[in-house]
DNA sequence: TATTGTTATACTCTATAACTATA
DNA sequence: TATAGTTATAGAGTATAACAATA
């Protein structure tokens, strides 16, 4: 059970967090389930899975890229017939980005080699350890979008 | 108080981990508390000040990159006087990497400004999500070196 | 005049391959 | 022959600045 009170030397804890989730990040990127895609843009297809569509402005935002990096993320995806491009409903300058069949299939192989990894991963990990994480997955969300 | 069974559905909270890790580990990178250091620079000094000395090598197992870019990562914190380099006792083909005062102080520095950011963040999460990102911390890195 | 998205360009970080020195 | 570290080079991913089209 951890401690729960908010102590000013939290500096530890704040240090440990960056340099966990840093690292991790770095290993992340070399455990990916698709070679071709990086990162970032498998990250653009779970939120456009989650939000249905979004312009890529709204893509960049939520992302945290600047938007030159979106137009080149959105291309690629699009090269690849993972993504549709649909001419927005109201305003002519925006883009309204989908995701096609083809990525909801990716997305559910994906699903399945992260089981695998997952499988690996638990083994290792005692209870605690991994309900811990499955608690602090939001939050890191969260975290990452305030 | 999160749901500490292991399910066969983690799918998803493998997908919000992997997720919030990557986009935090991005604005982490803008976040930066000495605007002259990367990430990855700043977590050699921090494991330095943690072990006292490595070598080269060693450094690079630990933070998950290759040798070359440790190389290059060393030569630049010896430039700005952050670290020492010793002959290694015994073997002459290796060295020992060592942190100065200098990185001591930085260090310190650093500890201050992450504070102020730790204030940002502890006001607008409630005390259960930030207690759960405190236990996470040190699962984050232990699964970063499995 | 402000905003959305794109094009052109450059930078940062890391990797791979080939090399040197020592074990 | 194997290992630690370096040098040289290339690639991935992102940013900034300047631009086009639309609001």
């Amino acid at each position: 059970m951890p401690d729960l009170s908010r102590t000013p030397d939290d500096t530890a804890a704040v240090n440990a967090l960056r340099s966990g989730v840093m690292r991790l990040s770095r290993r992340l990127k070399h455990q990916r389930v698709d070679e071709s895609l990086s990162p970032t843009e498998m990250s653009v297809l779970g939120t456009l899975a989650r939000c249905g569509s979004a312009t890529p402005g709204e893509l960049a935002r939520k992302e945290h890229v600047q938007p030159p990096s979106m137009t080149r993320i959105v291309a690629l995806l699009e090269s690849k017939g993972l993504v549709g491009l649909e001419p927005h409903p109201e305003d002519r300058r925006q883009k309204v980005v989908r995701q096609t069949e083809l990525a909801e299939a990716m997305l559910e192989e994906s699903r399945r080699k992260r089981n695998a990894w997952l499988a690996e991963l638990a083994g290792r990990l005692d209870e605690d350890e991994w309900a811990t994480l499955r608690a602090a997955a939001p939050v890191l969300e969260k975290l990452a979008h305030m």
